[in-house]
DNA sequence: AATGAATGAGATTTCATTCAT
DNA sequence: AATGAATGAAATCTCATTCAT
C-alpha cells in the first residue's frame, strides 16, 4: 500500500538479486515475475518500471555474473605476469564461480533451467574468450603455450568448462569433480602444449 | 473427421518425426501440440494416446536422435580396425548429424530451442561416451593413443563437438566451419596424443 | 476491451453472485468459468486474480450463503429470548434458504449439483450446528427441551433437513412440502421433548 | 491382445466390483474407464458393450449395493416377528454396510466422492423408506410404535443414517462414533415413541 | 518512481465415447 | 463378445505485460 521510494540503483540491484536467487532455485521458466515483486514487495508494475521484460531482466542476472567474472579475470590478468598463472588462475576463478552458483540449484531439475544455462554459455564463450585467447597469445609469444588457432581453441574449451562443471553432484567434495579437475589439468596441458604439472585446480 | 486407423508403429513415428521438424524450426516452446496433430492431421487426443505429454514427445525425438547416431558408430566400429580411424569417422558422424539439424533451425532465434539443445547435449554426452571410450581404449592398448582420464577427456571432446552445433552460421561452407574443424582436428590429436594428420573433419 | 477498475470488494462480489447464480441455474461442473467472466464482463485472467481455482469459488459462493444464514440466526437468537421460539425462527430460516436456493435450480438434473450440495451441506453442518446446540442447551437449563447428545442430535437434523428440502418438488405449495413441514415439526418437538404445538414451520 | 471370453455374467460383475473399489478408492470423478478397463484387463471397448456409459457404471454400483442391502432388510423383515426388533436390526443392517464402505474411502478427500455419495444418499432414501415404513407402520398397529407422518419420519431417519456414512473418521473404535451411536438411538426412541432401551446400534 | 487491478491469448491435457475390425 | 486406436470438444489455469492513477 505505502508507497516506499528508494534509489533506484538500489532497487534494480535487489530486483536483480532476488530474479537470481530464484531463477537458480526453481528455474528461470519456473519462476514468475510475480514471484519476484512479491520477494522483493514491490508492485507488479515496478518490475516493468526497471526492466523492459523478464528477459531482460534474465539478460541482467547473466551480465552481472559475466561482470564479476571479468572483473576478477582482469585483476589477474594484471597482477600476475606469468600466462600460465594467468590461465590457471582465470580458469579456477571459473570453476569457482559455476560451482558457487550450482549449489543454489542443486535440488531442481536440470531441465528447468535450460534457458538460464544456455544463455550463460553462450555470453560467457562471448565474453571471456576475448580475455583469455589474449593470455593465450601471450603464452605463444613468451614460447610457453602453443596454439594453431587459439580463438576456436579457448572457445571450445570454455563451452566445456561451463557444461561440465554445471552438472549434478558437481558439489567440491565428489571424487567425480576431483577427477574432472584432474582431468581439466591434463587438458590445459595438452591443448596448449604446455609444462605438464603447470595446473593446480580446485572447485 | 474420417478416422482412419494406422499400425500404430507407424502413426507414432509419423508423430515424432513432424515433432522433430516444428521443433527444430521454431523450437521446442513455440511448437504447440496442436501443431503438431495438424500437420500429422490426426485428432489432439491421438498425440496423447501415444505419448504422455509433450516432454514425453520430447525425449522420444532425442533418444530417436541418439539411436541412429549409436548405430552408425556401433557400425563404425566393428567395421573399422584402426581405432584412429574409428574415432575420425564417429566424430565426422555427430558433425554431420548435428550440422544437417541445425540447417533445419537456421533461421530461428537460438534462444527458442534452449530447453531441445539441453537435452541433446546431456544425452548425447551420456549416451555416447560410454562407446568413444571403448575406442581410446583400444586405442591406448595399440599405444597408438594415449590418456590418463579418457572418460573426462571424451566427456570434454563430446561437449566441445555438441557446441559446434548450436552456432549461429554453421553451414559446410564458411571460413568459421573451417577453422573449427580445424581446431578439433588438433585437439583430438593433442587431447590424446595421436600422430599429427590422423584426422580430416568435414561438416 | 476496455479496461475497467473497480473497488476489488465489489469485484469480488459481483464475480460471487455471478458464479452463485450460474452454479444453481446449471450446475457446479457444468458452469465454466468462462461463463462466469462473460457475465460479469471481464477478462479469464480477471477471475483467476480473485480466486485461486474454481474450487476456491465454490467455497465462497458458500461461504457467503453461510455467512448470511449465520448473521441472521444470531440476530434471532440475541433478539428472541425464549429458547424454543429462537428454535422455531432458526428452522424457519433455514428452509427459506434452502428453498430460495432451490427454486433457481428448479429445472436441472439434480446430480449436476451433487458437489454443491455435498459442500453446502457439510459447511451447513459445521457452521451452524454450534450455534443450535447453544439453543438447545439453553432450552435444555430452563426445562423447556431435553436432550442426552444434543451435539449429535443437531448434527442429524441439520443434514436431514438440508437434504430433505433439497429435493425435487420442494416449492412452497406443493403438499409434499407441506407434508414435510408438518412431520418437521413433529420430529423437533419428539426430538428434544418440547411441547407440541410449539413449531410452526413455512417455506 | 488375445481375445479371452468369459461368462457375460461374470465379466459384467467383475467389471462392476472393480469399479467400485476405485469409486471408493478414488473418487467416481477421479476414476477413468481406462482405470476400470485397465484391472479388469479387457479392452476400452468391453466397457460399453456392458454399460451404456459411465454413470449408468456408478448406477450399476449403487443398485448392487442396495440389492444386497434390500435382500438382507427383507430377510430381517421375515425371520423377526417384533417390530421393534426389526427396526433394530434393519438400521444395524444398515450401519455395517455403510461403514464397511467408508473404510474403503478412508483416505481420499471427501469431495472425491460427492457424486457417487449423493446418488446413494437418493437411492437410499426412495429403495429402503418403504421397507422401512412398512415395519413402522406395522409397529403402529402393534402399538409399540406412534408416528403421525411415517413416511417423512423414515425419510428424516435414513437421511440422517445415510450422512453417519459420510463422516472421516468413523471406524467402529471411536468415541464419535459411540456417541453417534447413542444418538441415533436416541433419535429412534423419541421419534416413534418407542421404549426406551429398545434399541442397540453397533457399527 | 510506483502502484496493482486487469488483461487475454493460448497451451496442455483429460476422457468419455465411438467404430471399424 | 471383444478389441483398441482414434476422436474432439472443452476446460482450467498461467503469466507476461499494460495502463490508468
Amino acid at each position: 500500500m505505502g508507497r516506499v521510494s528508494k534509489d533506484p540503483g538500489e532497487r534494480c540491484r535487489e530486483l536483480i538479486d532476488v530474479a537470481e536467487r530464484l531463477f537458480l532455485e526453481r528455474g528461470y521458466e519456473n519462476t514468475a515475475v510475480s514471484d519476484i515483486v512479491r520477494e522483493v514487495d514491490v508492485a507488479q508494475g515496478t518490475f516493468y518500471y526497471y526492466f523492459r521484460s523478464k528477459a531482460a531482466m534474465l539478460e541482467a542476472v547473466v551480465e552481472k555474473n559475466l561482470d564479476e567474472l571479468e572483473m576478477e579475470i582482469e585483476e589477474i590478468i594484471s597482477a600476475e605476469t606469468d600466462p600460465v598463472s594467468k590461465l590457471n588462475r582465470i580458469i579456477n576463478a571459473i570453476l569457482r564461480l559455476s560451482v558457487g552458483k550450482r549449489e543454489l540449484m542443486e535440488h531442481i531439475h536440470e531441465e528447468s533451467n535450460a534457458v538460464m544455462h544456455e544463455k550463460m554459455e553462450r555470453r560467457t564463450v562471448a565474453r571471456l574468450a576475448p580475455l583469455i585467447v589474449g593470455v593465450v597469445e601471450e603464452g605463444i609469444a613468451e614460447r610457453r603455450m602453443n596454439a594453431v588457432h587459439p580463438q576456436e581453441m579457448v572457445e571450445f574449451l570454455l563451452a566445456s568448462v561451463v557444461y561440465l562443471f554445471h552438472q549434478p553432484g558437481m558439489d567440491s567434495e565428489s571424487a567425480r569433480s576431483r577427477r574432472l579437475c584432474l582431468a581439466m589439468e591434463q587438458i590445459l596441458v595438452r591443448l596448449f602444449r604446455i609444462d605438464e604439472g603447470s595446473f593446480s585446480l580446485h572447485l
